[in-house]
DNA sequence: AGATTAATGTAAAAGCCTTTTACATGAGCT
DNA sequence: AGCTCATGTAAAAGGCTTTTACATTAATCT
């Protein structure tokens, strides 16, 4: 046992010691519970124990709070899409499949970061750094679909860059009207999982992507 | 000139006169400029040329009146889509192309519409009219989805409520993610418009449905 | 160590929003 | 004309946001 760093609810002195943090995660908690509209500043502030004024030592505002929840949604989105992706390992189609999976699992097991990244209305001109994050998410999307296209016959590739759009847009479609249990949300016949699979599936035959039976063996 | 009914403006006395439906406008006019969230009660009053509290005489609250404004937007979607699709004549793929169009058109040219619809968190549950009315707008869709589906051969034919549920999510993830010149959103090398329609175009191939090479002649 | 400086919190106040309650007005009907 | 109900107002309580002046402590420098 250790005296050395308790981590919770030390009865602190004056200063905090880690408010921002703090801060982000209360926004964090209160947006999963209340939407990004219903989380407050002020209630924030309440959870990690301080006056309502402290906050704007580390935020400029209300927006830049949540300007910043998104941008750790971004980083932790990218990472969780890279890990399924694995740089298209064994098998770029699993690869891929494993991506969408990522997409809508972490839209479901995080709609705080969700919401706040994609439907708080957050400006991505609001810094650099959000806009990069959100690049940087895209990017692992344009690389699969990059690996996807190279393996495409010459003949009739598409631009990757447009295969990735359309990815993106059918996993964002669906995780956006289907991806949450949000009780407010449509009920399905299928698991969202299930809808993005096919989906994805049949526009890979589109483009003339023929599933490899099992193995690529010879 | 007549001065039967002024519409604008009219200096009123003490009862408005058509209060519910200037709360509406004023609702629509101010989440259109500053989203769903920046919209308040009190200044769709202010608008209206009431008291703060007049409002409260037609919704339960703000939420109602997001609710009200998303019920509304849903009606004049299921139109917009209606009529673009005019039952599928006189071809069912050029039927479907204006679909899409209209469904991204909707969503540029009544921004405050769909995000009260789709982004604003309004739980569907709130009152069954409004389901029904997102049910209305969802079953155009669906019905040209079936239309589709009735025209390939019965062999592999899928089934029509996947098909909608696709083109759905295919027409809302592009609408979300790049659908408004939000100056907020991101660039695009092709509008979303073109980018839609590759995206069903090459969907549609992967069902098998053959483009006609421009008249079905024999 | 001691002093200075910068970072981090607090208190108080102004201004706006939401919502409720008691009251005022007048439109529609008999 | 008189009643009644729908519709609006005024006033007030309670929150939230944001700013400003001030308090406390951590860090740094000599």
């Amino acid at each position: 046992m250790s005296w050395s760093k308790e981590e919770k609810e030390s009865p602190r002195g004056y200063h905090h010691g880690n408010l921002k943090e703090a801060l982000l995660r209360a926004a964090l908690e209160l947006i999963a519970q209340k939407g990004p509209a219903g989380f407050t500043f002020a209630e924030a502030a309440r959870w990690a124990g301080v006056s309502p004024a402290a906050p704007y030592r580390h935020f400029r505002d209300r927006d830049e709070l949540l300007a910043s929840v998104a941008l750790r949604g971004f980083q932790q989105f990218e990472a969780a899409l890279k890990r399924a992706w694995n740089d298209g390992r064994p098998e770029t189609l699993d690869a891929l499949d494993r991506l969408g999976k990522a997409y809508l699992q972490f839209a479901r097991a995080e709609p705080a970061y969700y919401s706040a990244m994609f439907e708080a209305g957050v400006p991505l001109a609001t810094s650099p750094e959000l806009r990069e994050a959100g690049e940087r998410a895209f990017a692992v999307l344009r690389g699969a679909a990059e690996t996807l296209c190279a393996q495409m016959p010459l003949q009739g590739r598409p631009p990757a860059l447009m295969v990735a759009l359309h990815i993106w847009a059918m996993a964002h479609g669906i995780a956006s009207l289907f991806g949450r249990g949000d009780a407010a949300r449509r009920a399905l016949p299928i698991s969202p999982e299930e809808l993005l699979e096919a989906n994805v599936l049949i526009y890979l035959r589109g483009l003339g992507v023929e599933e490899a039976p099992n193995k690529p063996s010879a």
